[in-house]
DNA sequence: GCCAACGTTGGC
DNA sequence: GCCAACGTTGGC
């Protein structure tokens, strides 16, 4: 089972957003690479770090599970969609996506900084690569072990 | 296919 | 609000 990091500005759509939800269609990832890891990479049940990004104190926020298989954004047809996307063909979409479950809140934000500050711990991280501004990002098995032994610690 | 101009992300 | 570090667009 695979895990991934997925950001999301709060002031758009929290973690608290998500639990009061429960389930929500991850609409608007306008980036190939980051689209390619929800169409070919993610399978139902992987986890899921929830990042805040744009924020006071950005960081991991919560987990969640991918909750379905990919299917078509629908906002890309959409024209009144500020993800609208004219050019992409409805018999051959351009941009997919997964729902995501809202699985627990951490206690505290896992802040961005205390990731930086465990660097070596995590070894080489999407997430923390100079320059990253992916938003869906893969996180290797010994990953989210230190991030959840962080929050821990951090509780 | 090159690359300048432009738009976006996201930490600070 | 600034700006570095991208990714995308479109003229040529």
């Amino acid at each position: 089972m695979a895990s991934w990091l997925m950001k999301s500005e709060p002031e758009e759509f929290s973690i608290d957003d998500l639990k009061r939800v429960k389930r929500e269609p991850w609409t608007g990832v306008r980036n190939y690479q980051a689209r390619n890891f929800m169409r070919d990479d993610m399978k139902v049940g992987d986890t899921v770090l929830f990042y805040h990004s744009n924020c006071d104190e950005p960081g991991v926020v919560g987990l969640a599970r991918v909750a379905s298989k990919p299917y078509d954004d629908p906002t890309q047809f959409n024209p009144e969609s500020h993800y609208y996307d004219p050019k992409s063909d409805p018999d051959n979409a351009r941009w997919q996506m997964v729902d995501i479950a809202y699985k627990r809140r951490f206690k505290r934000t896992l802040s961005l900084q205390t990731l930086k500050a465990n660097a070596g711990a995590l070894g080489d991280f999407a997430l923390t690569r100079r320059g990253n501004r992916l938003s869906v990002l893969p996180v290797s098995a010994e990953q989210l072990a230190t991030i959840l032994e962080l929050e821990k610690q951090t509780d």
